[in-house]
DNA sequence: GCCAACGTTGGC
DNA sequence: GCCAACGTTGGC
């Protein structure tokens, strides 16, 4: 049974161009340092799962859609001093910070915007849309995904 | 265990 | 740039 998720990034960081780009269009989902964004990569996403991949802050919306494509490994880069999300914490031998990677899938026609997301019936439960909600990953139900794609075309 | 201070996220 | 909301840290 696959299952839905809903990946947030900041497309001057990291776009679904850039995944798009990347070889084979696979790249590591990196530098989450939430827990409760871990534990859902870490625990809870399997291989094949779909992924609703938004962008946040610029014109903020759902770009496109994305699979998971390894399950969990450690997120090396917070081992890496030079990094932005280096965390002295986490070691090789216990690592606190965890990764999956993702495929690229395809990218909307027009991006389903946030705007849209908080006006159509059926997705205002979205974890998304509560208020102060900060989750860079989280999960969204078959139905919500269906709408999203729908809307993106 | 409490909680104030701080840093970050992210919409607008 | 502003600021509300949140998570983490660290003193006590």
């Amino acid at each position: 049974m696959p299952r839905y998720w809903l990946m947030k990034s900041e497309p001057g960081c990291f776009s679904i161009d850039d995944l798009k780009n990347a070889p084979g269009g696979i790249s590591p989902w990196d530098g989450v340092r939430n827990y409760q964004a871990r534990n859902f990569m870490r625990d809870d996403m399997r291989a094949g799962d779909k992924v609703l991949f938004y962008h946040s802050v610029t014109n903020p919306g759902v770009a496109g859609v994305a699979e998971v494509v390894r399950e969990s490994y450690p997120d090396h880069t917070a081992w890496d001093p030079e990094n932005n999300h280096f965390d002295p914490a986490s070691t090789p031998e216990s690592p606190r910070w965890f990764m999956v990677d993702v495929r690229f899938a395809h990218a909307f026609a027009r991006p389903v915007t946030l705007r849209e997301i908080r006006n159509t019936p059926g997705l205002e439960d979205m974890e998304l849309l509560r208020k102060g909600s900060r989750l860079s990953v989280m999960p969204v139900t078959q139905e919500q995904f269906e709408i999203i794609c729908a809307l993106g075309g």
